[in-house]
DNA sequence: AGATGATCAGTAATCGTTCCTGTTCGCGAG
DNA sequence: CTCGCGAACAGGAACGATTACTGATCATCT
């Protein structure tokens, strides 16, 4: 488990100045279990199977600096708390409305839409993210 | 005032089956006055202005309905309240991350965008809408 | 006038997240 | 090794946006 952590991780945590504790150790543990993108809540359940004595605010504190220093992602979608993926390379997430189930949506580029957006405005533009909504193939087939 | 309010607003509330009372009518002429992207919050201040009497969850089921008969759009950013925008044409705004400020950004398409992800995903795509952060010219200068 | 259903005001409750306080941990200097 | 110090932590309170509830109002129909 602990020998398993990829060199790049312990490497930004050095570089910007954290420790990488147990408790973010197992909170990137729990993000990779899940194989998914799951809430704070979610992780929090998964790390206290195996800490019991972790804290809420110490999952949230972790997944805060976790997104800091580049090693997960923070995705938003309105009606939903917040869900975190390891993946960080640019791709697409979709959001089924009526589970929940979050999936990733491959082969979809738009770094040409974030040039437009500069274009087209007078703003500094620091981010653009699409959020895609709609029925995963299960929810959709019962109607 | 009264006199000036669109005949298709009307016609989606004799639809819907919606009832245009004086509170929702409030509610439009705030978000027509507030000539921007509103907050509820900030929608109810205007509103309170011309009657003290109304209540913040009148003007959060108001929004409700504008939003359900296709009056009005909801749009929404991680670290603020949601806005409320007059404009249900598809185009792109952008939210100052240090003002708060949400403009829009004109001219910008991405129908292809939600046809590529359509193709790339077994998903029923409900929607898809593009989130833009970054620094209002005032903000960006100042540093 | 009386009944009915929608809407409303006022307020309590919910939920995700952040904040706060006292405690523990890890590490470097002596 | 022990002391001191700052970072991180556990536990729980607080917060902000939104929703839910409850009893009054209002418009409309009979
Ligand atoms: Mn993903
Ligand atoms: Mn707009
Ligand atoms: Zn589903
Ligand atoms: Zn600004």
């Amino acid at each position: 488990m602990g020998a398993t952590l990829e060199r790049d991780i312990r490497e930004r945590f050095r570089r910007s100045g954290y420790t990488l504790t147990s408790q973010r150790k197992a909170v990137l543990e729990a993000l990779g279990e899940s194989r998914g993108h799951p809430s704070a809540e979610d992780v929090y359940l998964l790390v206290k199977q195996k800490n019991p004595r972790v804290a809420l605010g110490t999952v949230y504190q972790a997944l805060g600096v976790l997104e800091e220093i580049g090693v997960i992602e923070a995705k938003h979608w309105s009606e939903s708390p917040t869900r975190y993926d390891l993946n960080v390379g640019p791709h697409l997430d979709i959001r089924c409305l009526r589970c929940g189930e979050v999936s990733e949506v491959p082969g979809v580029h738009f770094e040409n839409l974030e040039d437009s957006i500069r274009a087209a405005t007078p703003y500094e533009v620091t981010r653009a993210t699409v959020v895609v909504e709609g029925l995963c193939p299960a929810c959709h087939a019962e109607g």
